[in-house]
RNA sequence: GAGUCGUUAGCUCAGCUGGCAGAGCACCGGACUUUUAAUCCGGGUGUCGAGGGUUCGAAUCCCUCACGACUCACCA
């Protein structure tokens, strides 16, 4: 039947129930449940077979996914946010006008107000004797199939309602996203960091290399820009003293989208005044120590490979790394020239143009990031790729900085804040040399956040977490779009 | 942006070298007072993603387009 002929039916059954019954499925606005679905599995799960609870009444209510009529006696599933229970519906129980009633006008997907008995039937299933229910609302819509669910991926992301409905183990999913995300509040205010808004919408979209997206305000007629990151805002909060400040919120790129990127993504960002990169190192590895915790396990299993949050994680300076996988020595090669050979002679694309230290990102990015599968903090970025990272004084072409990467992908990234207005001028420049050069995703200048910084930051360590990507790895999730509720897709036309 | 694969009933899927569009679940009608993928009897409900072409004949072959998934590129 099409699905406009089922709905056509429905609707007519609600007509008629309306008619016939005097009664409107969408007439109640609220129902006094007492216990959830897993409140009474709990409670009353020791029951034996063929054992009633004798005398005792739960309230309850939830969604029916399956309907097993026989007659003077049926059985249903019912599921609510928490659990599913078996209600058994007897004429002799309910009375015959409830009984009827059920029998002609609830169909599977409607959401059931219910009053019953626990039991254990003979089969050993715990079930609800319904003494009495109201019918809260009504589907007009068919659900999935109730044996294979919902797999077409087109529905559950465009529909992501039905995919609720229809797959718990996807509530589950976003139910620890939820559990992760109060987990990095949770550590953050332990640590006395306050949180804070900061704009989406700017005159400038600074703090990463990448394309934003752009909007017009009308009323100021002028093009704003969606954020990329909330680095430079927030770093001008520590200049205003607030101390320790984080934002958890929406970044916006205008890029791709694959398993692993999304045009909009949740970062937290967390800057703390007198710290520095290596109590960022530190913070990093206790908010996520804290999130596994939280989710029952230190270690998981992530498309098939066991991943271990457990504490320390391995650090390692890029120059070594690349050492190690690619027995490239960066130290030892004295000019861009030497370097860029040996990088042609790995395979890498060279335009000439490159230093030393672009090579050594290349062999990292290209022969090292993939096999980074255990929590791993790689630090020394080159300064030439860390426009906003503070030099190490004893090695001036690094800076005090690193990011993390599970499982091949980077989900962290940190350093000591470049306090200095002079050199942190210079590097604006030299970004937007890079930009005027074709370079789409160079850094814009910033020129506010250079007076902001001219009054004053302190030391400060700065460290910023894809909490979506964290998320795929805790819940063993493929797709970045298994963690985002609404993931963006392209309008059916 | 490029490539590969996919799109058939509400859902999950068959449909072979071109020959009457199918199954299970769901749905509709009936029987049934402990079923649980309930069972039994009856009912097939479709713009085969869209458009065009080849052909006596197209779900099937060809072209274009749309959307999705994956891989690559950009990126976190």
């Amino acid at each position: 039947m099409p699905e406009e002929e089922i709905l056509k039916q429905r609707i007519d059954k609600l007509m008629r129930l309306r008619a016939e019954e005097g009664f409107d499925p969408f007439r109640n606005d609220r129902w006094d449940r007492k216990q959830t679905l897993e409140e009474i599995n709990r409670i009353y799960g020791s029951l034996e077979a063929d054992c009633h609870a004798e005398g005792v009444e739960v309230v309850t209510a939830g969604r029916l996914m399956t309907i097993r009529r026989h007659g003077k006696a049926s059985f249903a599933t019912m599921e609510d946010e928490t659990s599913r229970i078996q209600l058994y519906f007897q004429l002799d129980a309910t009375g015959e006008k409830a009984y009827n009633f059920f029998r002609k006008w609830v169909d599977t997907g409607d959401i059931l107000g219910v009053v019953g008995t626990p039991f254990r039937t003979r089969r050993g299933e715990l079930t609800l004797q319904v003494t009495s229910y109201s019918l809260l609302s009504k589907a007009l819509r068919p659900l999935p199939e109730k044996w294979h669910g919902l797999k077409d991926t087109e529905i559950r992301y465009r529909q992501r309602y039905v995919d609720l409905i229809a797959n718990p183990e996807v509530r589950e999913t976003f139910r620890k996203r939820s559990i992760i995300v109060k987990t990095f509040r949770e550590v953050l205010e332990r640590h006395g960091t306050m949180e804070v808004e900061t704009p989406i919408l700017s005159p400038l979209a600074g703090g990463a290399n990448a394309r934003p997206f752009i909007t017009f305000h009308n009323a100021l007629g002028v093009n704003l820009y969606l954020r990329i990151a909330t680095e430079l805002y927030l770093k001008r909060l520590i200049v205003g003293m607030l101390g320790r400040v984080y934002e958890i919120g929406k970044n916006f790129r205008n890029e791709g989208i694959d398993i692993m990127h999304n045009p909009e993504f949740t970062a937290m960002e967390v800057y703390w005044a007198y710290a520095n990169y290596q109590d960022m190192m530190d913070l990093t590895e206790e908010i996520l120590v804290a999130c596994a915790d939280a989710l029952g396990s230190r270690k998981v299993t992530y498309q098939g490979t066991e991943i271990s949050f457990e504490p320390p994680f391995r650090r390692a300076t890029m120059v070594d790394l690349v050492k190690e996988y690619c027995g490239v020595d960066i130290e030892s090669v004295t000019s861009d020239e030497e370097a860029r050979k040996i990088g042609k002679a790995k395979g890498l694309e060279i335009t000439g143009k490159e230093t030393r230290f672009g090579i050594l990102t290349e062999l990292f990015e290209n022969f090292v990031e993939e096999k980074l599968i255990q929590p791993t903090f790689v630090l020394g970025h080159p300064v030439e790729v860390s426009p906003l990272a503070k030099r190490n004084y004893d090695a001036p072409d690094y800076t005090n900085r690193f990011e993390l990467f599970i499982y091949g992908k980077e989900v962290a990234n940190a350093f000591s804040e470049l306090n200095d207005p002079l050199d942190q001028r210079e590097r604006f420049t030299e970004q937007l040399r890079k930009k005027t050069e074709g370079d789409e995703e160079a850094h814009v200048f910033d020129e506010d956040f250079v007076q902001a910084l001219e009054y004053g930051l302190p030391p400060t360590g700065g460290l910023g977490i894809g909490i979506d990507r964290l998320t795929m790895f805790l819940t063993d999730s493929r797709s970045i779009r298994d963690v985002i509720l609404f993931p963006t897709m392209k309008p059916k036309s």
